[in-house]
DNA sequence: CTATGTACCATGTATATAAGGGGTACATCT
DNA sequence: AGATGTACCCCTTATATACATGGTACATAG
């Protein structure tokens, strides 16, 4: 598994990780079923803290992309390959994107909009107005 | 009109003279086609800046409450009791509770789907993963 | 004892934004 | 000249967040 790190790129530390894994596992270098290195051996590799790499593992979990068994370390999933090409951020960018236009449609400024968005992230919602 | 501003409140200072004005035209003090004090005017009267009146003052046009004529000065809308019910930022929160719901349904974390927000506003789209 | 993933405490850096203010200037019409 | 709404420039304040890092600790199973 050859995964370069840029500290210098614009793109954070943990999704080019990700990226690195993802583009090994659609390329067959990494099959289903394959061990990964652990957190602590990978961030010690790629001398990255064991934080960043376990950030990176906990979202490929999350996208069904690796599987992690506790003690018994981390694997590519089986069905990694099925979901490697599904963007669930790019999918999400969609749904927002739509709204933000329909709302935008309706005459609401990018600030009203924003607002919006920051008081329903933070259960505040004030209601304001 | 007696519009009473709260230097210390939460609520911004331009929500609250929008408030004000609102509740005048719902209440009827404030009748269809009546005229409004001046942006420097109300200024000067509430000690606000004149670029605070102007907000309120454009947000309330923007929401078919008051009509501005330029040189001839401001004024109640003449449909303004049928548009002070509608409630433009409570029905953005609406979409984009309805929006972020899905996204977190298919397992988007808060951060993630934040950023993918930011993104958009920003116009910036990396991409990124 | 060692390794696994995971959780919690903390730090610092950088970025983006809201809200409000101060000032200046403009075309318009009276 | 005076008033209107409007449009720029600048600024300070506070808040929220991402990202990355440090350390410590835990239950698990070998």
């Amino acid at each position: 598994m050859q995964i370069t790190i840029d500290i210098d790129a614009e793109e954070p530390l943990f999704a080019q990780l990700m990226g690195g894994i993802k583009a090994a596992v659609s390329a067959g270098t990494l099959a289903p079923g394959a061990p990964l290195p652990s957190i602590r051996q990978l961030a010690n590799d790629l001398d990255l803290n064991n934080k960043t790499v376990a950030k990176a593992y906990q979202l490929l979990e999350r996208d069904n992309i690796i599987q992690t068994k506790g003690y018994r370390g981390t694997f590519v999933h089986p069905d990694a390959k099925a979901h490697v090409d599904f963007d669930l951020n790019a999918w999400v960018a969609g749904q927002i994107s739509d709204t933000v236009e329909a709302c935008r449609a309706r005459g609401a400024t990018d600030s009203e909009i924003r607002i919006a968005f920051a008081n329903l992230m933070q259960n505040k919602m004030n209601g304001g107005q």
